[in-house]
This record gives structure tokens, sequence and C-alpha cells, in this order.
DNA sequence: CAGCATCCAGACAGATACTG
DNA sequence: CAGTATCTGTCTGGATGCTG
């Protein structure tokens, strides 16, 4: 990856986290706020959300075709449920132009924008150990 | 939440995240990297997976049952293969203590501290953010 | 205790056909 | 163009019963 969000989040984030996780003592979390936070985490870090949430933060607004074109793999039916469900969740606008033939944008809001920064993360980190896991498993599986 | 997370990493991580994101060009990244990083948040994002990390990084050193009966609702199945799973990508080792009963300790390799400190990002976007989102839910169900 | 094997209902996701 | 509707195979995950 020559991508400058390593270096960039190396000092900063990652190792700000990891100086945090160290410090925190065993303390328990209330399991109803545990429980809701993964399920929003389970919602929003799907395949295609995640995809579609990097692409509009990426290349701002898009037409329902632009984002299918470029997100690779994703059926109709996917895009719709998945863009729909961003919307729902308030990470994402509709905007319907009333013109034949129809024209809709998709766009994030600040909140959907704020996500996507959440993400980097875990993004940088998936770039950053890709190979170590790729050799973690292959080790695994030649073992057993 | 009390959590001092969120204080703590509301200056540090969001906002230079936030920074850097509406610093960045729209620039494209390689697909095959996209594909594969993708495909790992995939299977490390999921709901046990999640649950199971904040455990062990927790908490230390644990055995299945100990998992089991913390991690709320999960089934000895999904436990099972969460750990594999876990094993395979180098997050987690598994020590098998030969006595008799059986004893099998899990715990975090630094790959799955790392991991987990990357997830913290989401983590506190979720716990921050959970009520605008089930607001914004609601407003959406009621509006249509 | 820590698991593997099996069965089964339900969710998920692709393909296809149709519409304002 | 941007969907909706439907049908269908696949995959997931829970429940149950059995072992070293």
């Amino acid at each position: 990856m020559e991508n400058p969000l390593k270096s960039r989040f190396e000092t900063d984030e990652i190792l700000a986290a990891q100086a945090y996780l160290a410090a925190e003592p065993p303390a328990d979390i209330d399991p109803r706020i545990e429980r809701l936070v993964n399920d929003l985490i389970g919602r929003i870090a799907d395949k295609w959300t995640l995809l579609v949430l990097e692409l509009l933060e990426e290349k701002g607004t898009q037409r329902f075709t632009q984002i299918a074109r470029q997100v690779d793999g994703i059926s109709q039916k996917m895009l719709t449920q998945t863009l729909r469900q961003m919307e729902r969740d308030g990470l994402a606008t509709r905007t319907v132009h009333p013109v034949v033939p129809p024209h809709v944008d998709y766009a994030l809001t600040p909140l959907g924008n704020s996500l996507s920064a959440a993400f980097c993360g875990v993004w940088i980190w998936a770039e950053k150990h890709l190979d170590t896991v790729e050799q973690a498993r292959h080790r695994f599986d030649t073992r057993a």
C-alpha cells in the first residue's frame, strides 16, 4: 500500500488506541448497550454497506447506476436494499429528481461521513495486516 | 455511555480521520486490494468475532465456558466456529492443557490486540451515535 | 469440559421478468 | 433509469444428542 492513510494513522489513531487499551482496567460494559452497539455494527459492517460508504465518501453524490457500476459484483437488488438501509439509518440521503427518465441521487449525510471516518482504523488495519492474516491462514491450513 | 473512550478519541482519532478524508481528493483504490480488504473485514466484523475479541481484550486469557457464559446469546457451535476462525486468522491462540476434564485457554495474539484497537473507532462511533440512528430509523419508518 | 455430528427452519442473495 | 416482485438455491445458525 502506497496509501498515505497508513503513515498518517499509525502514529495517531492506532497507537493511541493501543495505549488506551493497555491502560484500561477490565471493566464490564452494560450488556444492553453492548447488545445494541453490536447490533448496530452488525448492520453497518456488512459487505456492501462498507463498499458503498467508501465509494460515496470518495466520489461524493452519485446516481444509482453509477454506484452499481463501481461497486464490483453487487446486484441491483442488494444495492437497492443497502441504499435503503443506509437511508433509514440516516447515513445517506436519497434525492429523486422528477424527470423522465428518473434521476436519483445518493449522498452521505454528516453521520455517514463520520462513520466512514470511524472505519478508517479498521480499513488501515486490514490493509496493513492482510499478508499476515493470509500467512497465518496458510500455516493453519497446512498444519491441520 | 459514561465510557471514557469517547472523550479520548473524539479529538484524536475521529477528528483526524475526518480532516484526512476532507483533504483527500477522489482517488481510486486498487480494486483487488479493495476486494481483499473487504473480504477480510467481512470475516472479522461479524457479530460474534467482535464480541469475543472485545471480551478477550478486556479480560485476557479465558476458557471456553468462561467465554460462553459472558458472550450473551452465543451458541457453543458459533463459539467454537468463531474461536477456530480467530485462531486460523492469527488473532487468537488456543492452548490445550492435557488434563481431565479438558482445559482449553484462549488468548489474543498481538495481531488480535491491534485489531481490537483498530475497532475502537467504530465502537466509539456506534456508542456515540446509537440514539441518532435509532431516531433516524423511527422517522424513516413512521414516514413511510 | 470442550467439542463434533446431525438435522432443520429461516435468512440471504442471485437471476429473471416486469413497470412508472 | 431506477426500481419492484417473485422464484429459487445456498448458507447461516440454533437445537439436540453424543464423545474423549
